[in-house]
DNA sequence: AAATCTACTTGCCATAGGACAAGAAATAAA
DNA sequence: TTTATTTCTTGTCCTATGGCAAGTAGATTT
């Protein structure tokens, strides 16, 4: 299992104790366009995405929607404040190719969690990780211009721009369909 | 120490256990200016904030400061990825008034972690509500005009505008001191 | 009290990006 | 292969916000 591989790293976790948080997870496939989570539900796993990209949206007062990220191979697809706290969530998450993944569940997570303290160490970087992140996101925002925002995106995580529409990245960056189509072609010429 | 109480609040967790926790904390007053945290300095704890008020900030490549967030009563200074990841930070955190707080260092903290589970539980619940908050910026950085953003702040966090001076609430909210002056004049005008 | 400083306001003009509408072009459906 | 549907591009015009510079008002220092 690759992805889980990549994914679960951390110097206290042992192979024993990976083997077991491995055995934790079930193999599931997507289709295009399938939901991992949709608005109102309280999210019960997280998946590890093996195979392929999904997307995360919310939907905003005009009914417009809005990506709020995409999660490729190696990355884990989950709204932690649904699947933490138990609430319903806001956000959609959706299949935006076929993908392979691997799920686990909130008790078998929560048991493993509290049994393997190299998990729970684990859990906490992934965490910090993630905010740090998505602070550096929010940073660019307000700094930088939309075709930086575009450029940064291109350089970071090619994989986006081949498997996503233009339309969802747009609300990614924060801009219209329209600005972005015109980004690239801006982009185009300064070659 | 009520805004430890206010702020440690779980389920699972005693009264003996949030005696333990408090008295991991060491009390701190913080004069305006001084910085719990600078750029390129490794974390090796956070700060319960029971007075007054703090701002973190980043710079942005053409040197200007970005306000990342405002820490007020009965919240949490830290840079999570600095400290729990022990690497060097690239944030600023600076009392924005005098300050009272309650520190504790990394090593205690990582004692009580990983002894008591209710303690382990709020720390993730804690991450993922900020994961949560931070989300919701970046969406309303998105779909709110700047009007509207300053509307909400001053709704859902009006301390802010009281403590902190005009030209870091702008960064905050994305836009020039200039813009932010004129957002208030409009918005006093509509009244 | 004069002299600095910092915080904020205001005016003028520039510009990035939005709104809307009309094509192309590609993909899917019939 | 013809028709629909979705995706992307392009044109025109508009608006929110930025850049810069000058001015006012408090606050702090000398």
């Amino acid at each position: 299992m690759p992805a889980l591989q990549t994914i679960y790293q951390h110097p206290l976790l042992t192979l024993s104790e990976l083997e077991t948080i491995f055995e934790a997870h079930q193999p599931v496939n997507l289709n295009k366009g399938d939901y991992l989570l949709k608005k109102g539900q309280v999210a019960n796993s997280y998946s590890c995405i093996v195979q392929g990209m999904v997307r995360s949206y919310v939907y905003d007062f005009n009914g417009n929607d809005i990506t709020t990220g995409f999660i490729g191979k190696d990355e884990i697809a989950i709204d932690v404040i649904s699947l933490f706290h138990q609430i319903p969530t806001v956000e959609y998450i959706q299949a935006l190719t076929d993908c392979k993944c691997y799920v686990i569940g909130l008790d078998q997570f929560q048991v493993l969690y509290h049994a393997i303290k190299g998990f729970n160490e684990w859990g906490r970087l992934w965490m910090s990780e993630s905010l740090f992140q998505l602070k550096q996101r929010t940073v660019s925002m307000i700094t930088d211009s939309a075709i930086d925002r575009y450029k940064k995106l291109q350089e970071q995580h090619p994989q986006i721009l081949q498997q996503a529409p233009l339309k969802f990245i747009a609300t990614y960056l924060g801009i219209t369909d329209t600005s972005l189509s015109r980004i690239r072609k801006e982009i185009v010429k300064e070659r």
